[in-house]
DNA sequence: TCTTGAATTTAGCCCTGGCTAATAATCCTA
DNA sequence: TAGGATTATTAGCCAGGGCTAAATTCAAGA
């Protein structure tokens, strides 16, 4: 029994958990909870319970019942390889295929799973081994280093500060949208204006000295560092 | 009962059996058995009865018990919307990523489940709609319309006969790496010394007046033509 | 026509990964 | 500190796609 738990690449399915467990421990820096994970992966409650238990078994995550997962050193690595992929597919698709911003992120959620590894480095080369994707997310390493990120959201900003856009959500294509027609992408400088704490709404002013007013939904979506 | 019979994108084992279908069409005329399909998709006969059964279900064969099944019209186009892919997939391989010969069959093999229609077009357009992949074979239209092929295998040629490689099969990795390192590919000229029926050694002469004698297994894998 | 071996199908089982409904823990707040 | 509300887990079910072993059908030669 138990014949081949070791070494077999895993399914989609599992990788989708994988990802979603690192994703939510990046920005909550404690275990994925059951209901996160479901919602995230548009699946029932139940069904991470159970497959929790089984990618413990296969020794990807440390699961305590009622307590969340956590990824062991081969599920960071697993989820890894899939980031990199990930973020490597839609820096293709974006500048070789013609993608738009906002498209990218779906047809690449399916080739992450159907690459090989010796694809993944081939496309690496084809593109300058760049070390960010598109939206301004770090691609992690073949040998599955991170950088590690110092930014925070236009919400966590003050007013007077000069920053420049590390990176964007990924997840909403019409706020990809709404950023891209403004030209707030990464790599962008912004003055902070004023940060109203009131009603969240963020002002900037960008480098062509047009004025934006962002609510907090697109606020905290654009993510800035100081400097860099 | 039955809500979803008619809309849905096939899973990647349904085309994988399609496919499977309609390449033993091409080259048999008739009906695929269940023993060709099962060993072509290195799986059990039961599986592939049972598979049949459901391919008939969701109208993409006629299947009669003992007899084998055949495509239906959606199953053709649904079979060849795949080959399109594929090829157009291989050709990116190899030009793009730099991958040899030998290696696009399996990444290919991959791949074509999990990409859009959109990034099919995206493919062609970037690839400059070629109508041929790298081992000769014609990539069908985006409407399903594939070019009609005239071509016959080596063995099937007659000494004195002057013609041209139009394809290899691209099944065995080992034979397109020798033909690839002989250069025998697909538009090169060759003259045809002697088919010896004794054994099915082929001799042939090619542009740089190399004499090649193959054997009936390599003679079998490549096809040519007349003129074009 | 009968026999027999190959091809096929059936029966019954397995695993993955979903789901719902019912039950149990945990947490938060009065 | 005792409920409720929320979150998790269990139990039991389902479909897709595999498999093996046993039974059946077909076809071909004696």
């Amino acid at each position: 029994m138990n014949d081949l738990a070791e070494n077999r690449s895993p399914s989609s399915s599992v990788g989708d958990y994988l990802k979603a467990v690192w994703e939510l421990a990046v920005d909550s820096g404690s275990a994925a909870s059951t209901k996160s994970v479901a919602t995230r992966l548009s699946v029932s409650p139940a069904s991470v319970t159970n497959m929790f238990a089984r990618l413990q078994e296969m020794g990807l995550v440390r699961y305590e019942r009622y307590r969340g997962a956590t990824l062991t050193e081969r599920g960071r690595k697993e989820a890894l390889r899939l980031v990199r992929r990930h973020r490597l597919i839609e820096t293709f698709l974006l500048e070789h295929l013609g993608y738009d911003w906002q498209e990218v992120h779906d047809e690449a959620e399916r080739l992450e799973h159907a690459v090989s590894d010796g694809f993944t480095g081939r496309l690496a080369e084809l593109l300058g081994h760049p070390d960010h994707d598109p939206h301004g997310d770090p691609i992690p390493s073949a040998e599955g280093t991170l950088e590690v990120d110092d930014s925070f959201t236009l919400s966590q900003a003050v007013a007077g500060q000069r920053l420049r856009i590390s990176k964007v959500r990924d997840e909403d294509a019409a706020m990809l949208d709404y950023l891209g027609e403004r030209n707030l992408v990464p790599g962008r400088w912004l003055s902070v204006r004023e940060v109203r704490t009131l009603d969240g709404v963020v002002i900037v002013g960008d480098e062509e000295a047009e004025v934006h007013a962002l609510g907090e939904p697109l606020a905290r979506s654009i993510f800035v560092r100081n400097d860099s």
